[in-house]
DNA sequence: GACAGATCGTATGTAAAGCAGATGAATTGT
DNA sequence: ACAATTCATCTGCTTTACATACGATCTGTC
C-alpha cells in the first residue's frame, strides 16, 4: 500500500539531527495532504463507504451515464468493491440500483431524495474544508498557492503516468539490490480509504 | 491509502473534466501528492518494507537512540509491524539487531555497511524525485511553492491536531445522518509527532 | 537478596480490504 | 438458434495490520 513517503526521522524541527530524509517537499506535502484527508474523512465518515461513498453519492446525484461498472472504473475502484459499496449505500437508503431499461444487464445508480440532501450537506462541508486547509496562509497568498498547485497537477498529469517514474528509476536505482523493480504504475492509485465490512452472508 | 478526496466526477454534466478539476484543491493536492508517492515508492521499492523500510534504514544509519520500540513509535508504525519489518531488513543484510548492553531488553538497530550505501543511493534518488515533481513548474516559481507549502504545513501542524477537524466537523456535520452515526474524529497518534494515516476502526 | 510489577521484543490469532477467477443473467452478432 | 461478449455478483485467496498473550529482562520495595 502506498504509504506515506517520507516522515522525517526528527519530529521536532528544532533538533539538530540531520534531516537526512527528503528535504522538505515530500514531508510538507504529506503533512498538508494528510491534514486535508483527515478533515475530509471526518466530514464524510458518517456515510457508508467514507470518502468513496461520497464520491459514489456525488456521481449518483449528478446522474452520470453508464452502469456501476463504468462508475467503478471512473472512480478507480474495483468492480467487486463497487458491489458492496453500493450494497451499503443502498442499505442506508441513499442510492438505488435501477435496471437500465435500454440494457437490462446494466444497473443504473441513482440517488434517492435523502441521498441528494446528504450529499449537498457533505458538499458544503467539503468546500469549507478547503478553506480550512488554506487558512494558515495569508489570504493574499491562497490564490497563488492554488494556481501553482493547479499548474503542478496539470504538468504532473502529463509528465508522470507514462514514463516519469520509470525513467527516473532506471536512472537512479542501484543495481546491487535484491530483486528487480516492478515498475507497475497503476493508472489509478488504490486507495486505502475506509470501507465496509465485506460480504453479507446471503443465501 | 488515504482516500482520494476530490471526486474525479465532473461537477456539472455540461462541464468537461479539465474545468472541473481546476478549482478543486483536494483533487489537485491529491494528484501532486500521489505523483510524488508513486515516484518515491518506485525508488525505494527494491528494499524490504518499501518506503517504511527506507525510513527505518535512515534511522538506523543515523544511529538514533532507543530500541526498536521507540523507533516504531517515532515512525508511527505498530511495534509488531516493526518486528517483521526489521526481520526483512536484517534478512537483506541492511541492518542488524544488537542487544543494548545497558538494557538487554532493548535491541538497538544499526545499519550495516551495505545498508548505509543502499540508503545513500536511495537518498540521492529521493532528492532528484523532489525536483522531478516540481519540474512542471517554472524554475522561478519553485522556491515560491516550496515556501508556501512549508508555511502551510507549519500552520497546519499547529492548527489541526488539537481541535481543527473536531470543530469544523461539529460545525458542519449534518445531524440528519442516516443511521446511528458515530461521527468520530480519526484519532491521532498519541505521540504528537507526525502522524501516519490511521484507519479509523470501522464499526 | 528476593519478590512483584513494569517494559521490551516476539509469536499467534484474527479481521479488514482487495484482487483474480468463476458464475449467472442478458445482450449482440452471425 | 447458437456462440461470444458484457455486466454484476459471488467465492477463494493473499496481503497487511492490529490486539493479545507470552517469555525475557529491568526496577522498585522490603
Amino acid at each position: 500500500m502506498p504509504a506515506v513517503p517520507g516522515p522525517p526521522v526528527t519530529p521536532r524541527p528544532g533538533a539538530e539531527t540531520a534531516e537526512a530524509l527528503d528535504g522538505d517537499l515530500g514531508w510538507t506535502l504529506g503533512v498538508v495532504f494528510r491534514s486535508y484527508v483527515r478533515t475530509v474523512n471526518a466530514l464524510v465518515d458518517h456515510l457508508p463507504g467514507g470518502p468513496r461513498g461520497y464520491q459514489v453519492l456525488a456521481a449518483a446525484t449528478q446522474g452520470l451515464p453508464g452502469g456501476q461498472g463504468a462508475l467503478a472504473q471512473r472512480l478507480g475502484v474495483d468492480k467487486t468493491v463497487m458491489t458492496y459499496l453500493l450494497d451499503d449505500l443502498e442499505k442506508a437508503g441513499l442510492v438505488e440500483r435501477r435496471p437500465d431499461p435500454a440494457d437490462r444487464r446494466n444497473k443504473r445508480v441513482v440517488a434517492t431524495e435523502r441521498g441528494r440532501a446528504v450529499w449537498a450537506d457533505a458538499q458544503t462541508g467539503l468546500e469549507h474544508a478547503e478553506e480550512h486547509v488554506l487558512s494558515p496562509l495569508d489570504p493574499a497568498d491562497r490564490p497563488v498557492f492554488r494556481e501553482l498547485l493547479r499548474r503542478l497537477a496539470a504538468g504532473t498529469d502529463a509528465l508522470d503516468p507514462a514514463n516519469g517514474p520509470c525513467r527516473i528509476v532506471q536512472e537512479l536505482t542501484p543495481d546491487d539490490v535484491p530483486d528487480g523493480v516492478p515498475d507497475g504504475v497503476p493508472d489509478r492509485v488504490p486507495d486505502g480509504g475506509p470501507s465496509r465490512p465485506r460480504r453479507s452472508p446471503r443465501r
